[in-house]
DNA sequence: GTCAATTCACATGAAAGAGACCACGGTCTAGTG
DNA sequence: CTAGACCGTGGTCTCTTTCATGTGAATTGACGA
C-alpha cells in the first residue's frame, strides 16, 4: 500500500507544473550571455589582459569587491571570450580558475601547486611529497606546454591568511626564472584590507592593475534578476513585485546579487513545493527563513563532535538566563558533559578557540567584555531563532548521544 | 573624594606535538614458466 | 623472473596542548582636602 502511495506520489511530482523552466539560470555558477552593469570592469580586464593574444604576458590583476558584486563571474566571462579568440587565432593561451577558498583542494600552498600542476595534465599525489618536490614537478610541467597561463585565484585572501605570502611571492617570480611559460595571475578577494599585509614584493607585482568593483543598487539586482528569470522561469509565473521585493532583500545587506538569486530560487522551489504554480511575496518570506534555517542546520550537522558538545552546552545554558553567559561556565558543563559521554576533554583554550569559530559562523554572537575586578570573558548569546532551535537541540543530543 | 595600582578570568599568540594520510623505494614472498 | 604485499622513511595537514603574554574595568588602598 505505501509503495502504492510512493509511486502515486512521484508520478505526480513528473505531472506537477513547475515554475522553473531553467534553474540552472539562478545558479552562481551560470555565466549569462551578457553581464550586466559591469561594462566598465569587464572593458578594464580585457584591455589588460589583450596583449596575451599576442603572445605578451599580461599584467597581473587584483579584483576587490564585497560579495555577490560579480567579480567571480566577470573575470571568468571575460577570460572565456579570450580563450574563444586565443583559440580561433592559434594563441597558445591557457587559463586556470582555482578556487582558494574550497576545503581539501587548495587551501594550502602545497594544495594549490598540486591542483595547478593537475590541471596542466600531470596528477600529483594530494600529499605526501615534499612542498618543493611538487614545484619542481610544477616547473617541469609549465616548461613542457610552453604557452601563456592566466591563473584566477578566487578568494586569494584565505590562503594568505592560512599560509603567508610565500606562494603568491613563488609565483610571481616564476616570470623572471622561466621564459618558456609566463603566467598573469588574477587575484579576486573582498577583503581589501588582505592587500596592505602583503609582502610589499609580492603586492607590487600582484596589484600591477586593481579593479574595484562596487556594490549593486537595488535597481541594477532588479534588472539582474529579470534578466536571470526570463530564462529561469515560465511565462507569467511572477507575481507583481516579485523581482522588486526580492532585489530590496539582497540591497539591504550591501548589493548581494548572489543573495538576491539564491532567494529567487528557494522562493521558486518554496512555491513548487506548494503547488501554487505562481510565486508569490508571501513565497519569498517563507523563502528567507528557510534559507537561513537550512544554513544554520547544515553549519552544525558539518561541525565534529567536540564543537557539538561546546554548542550543546551553550544551548543547555541558554534557557535558563536571559543573558550572559561566559566561557568559564560553558567550559564547565562542558567537562561534565564530556564525562557523561565519555568523550576525552578538551583545555579551555581549546574550547575557546571552538566558541570563536561559532561566533564567526554566526550561530552564536560572542563579545569579549571585561567584568573588571572579576575578570575578562566572553559574553555569550545564542543566533539561533527560536524555531530552530529544537531541530538543532536534537541533532546535537543524537551526535552526543545523550 | 580622587587616583594609581592591583587583580581577576579569561583572551590571544606562538610554538610544538600527536596522529592520520600519503608517496616512494626497498625487501620479501608466492606464483609462473 | 615478476607482480604484489609489506615495511620504513619522510613528507603534509589538522587538531590540540603547552607556555607565555595581554587586557580592561571593578576594586582596593593610599593620599590629600
Amino acid at each position: 500500500m505505501a509503495e502504492r502511495g510512493l509511486e502515486m506520489f512521484f508520478e505526480a511530482f513528473l505531472k506537477k507544473e513547475s515554475v522553473f523552466f531553467d534553474k540552472r539560470a539562478l545558479q552562481s555558477s551560470y555565466i549569462p550571455e551578457t553581464i550586466l552593469h559591469r561594462e566598465e570592469q569587464t572593458k578594464q580586464i580585457a584591455n589588460i589582459l589583450a596583449p596575451a593574444l599576442k603572445g605578451d604576458k599580461p599584467s597581473n590583476i587584483f579584483i576587490y569587491g564585497k560579495t555577490g558584486t560579480g567579480k567571480t563571474l566577470t573575470a571568468k566571462y571575460t577570460t572565456q571570450k579570450l580563450i574563444g579568440i586565443a583559440e580561433r587565432e592559434k594563441v597558445p593561451l591557457r587559463v586556470l580558475y582555482i578556487n582558494c577558498k574550497l576545503k581539501r583542494s587548495a587551501d594550502t600552498e602545497y594544495r594549490l601547486i598540486a591542483q595547478l600542476t593537475t590541471e596542466l595534465g600531470k596528477p600529483v599525489p594530494p600529499t605526501g611529497l615534499p612542498t618543493e618536490e611538487i614545484y619542481k614537478l610544477f616547473l617541469r610541467e609549465l616548461n613542457k606546454q610552453n604557452q601563456n597561463y592566466i591563473l584566477i585565484l578566487d578568494e586569494i585572501d584565505q590562503l594568505v591568511n592560512k599560509t603567508g605570502d610565500n606562494v603568491l611571492y613563488n609565483l610571481t617570480r616564476i616570470n623572471e626564472e622561466h621564459t618558456e611559460s609566463q603566467i598573469s595571475i588574477i587575484g579576486i578577494s573582498n577583503d581589501i584590507m588582505f592587500i596592505d599585509n602583503l609582502d610589499p614584493r609580492v603586492r607590487s607585482s600582484l596589484s600591477e592593475e586593481e579593479i574595484v568593483f562596487p556594490p549593486y543598487n537595488a535597481l541594477q539586482i532588479q534588472s539582474i534578476l529579470n534578466q536571470r528569470a526570463e530564462t529561469a522561469f515560465n511565462r507569467d509565473v511572477l507575481s507583481q513585485g516579485v523581482i522588486e521585493k526580492c532585489a530590496a532583500y539582497a540591497a539591504r545587506d550591501h548589493g548581494d546579487a548572489r543573495r538576491a538569486l539564491e532567494l529567487l530560487r528557494v522562493s521558486g522551489e518554496v512555491a513548487d513545493r506548494k503547488n501554487a504554480g505562481k510565486i508569490t511575496i508571501g513565497h519569498i518570506d517563507e523563502a528567507e527563513g528557510k534559507i537561513d534555517r537550512d544554513r544554520i542546520i547544515d553549519i552544525v550537522t558539518t561541525q565534529p563532535k567536540q564543537y557539538h558538545l561546546v554548542l550543546y552546552s551553550i544551548i543547555s545554558l541558554h534557557p535558563n538566563r536571559s543573558s550572559n553567559i561566559f566561557t568559564g561556565e560553558v567550559y564547565d558543563i562542558y567537562k561534565s558533559l564530556c564525562g557523561k559521554t565519555s568523550t576525552s576533554i578538551l583545555t579551555q583554550r581549546r574550547v575557546s578557540d571552538i566558541i570563536s569559530e561559532f561566533d564567526m559562523l554566526g550561530i552564536v554572537n560572542a563579545k569579549v567584555i571585561s567584568k573588571g575586578r572579576y575578570g575578562r570573558t566572553r559574553d555569550i548569546s545564542l543566533e539561533i531563532p527560536p524555531q530552530t532551535l529544537p531541530r538543532i537541540k536534537n541533532i546535537l543530543e543524537e551526535s552526543i548521544r545523550i
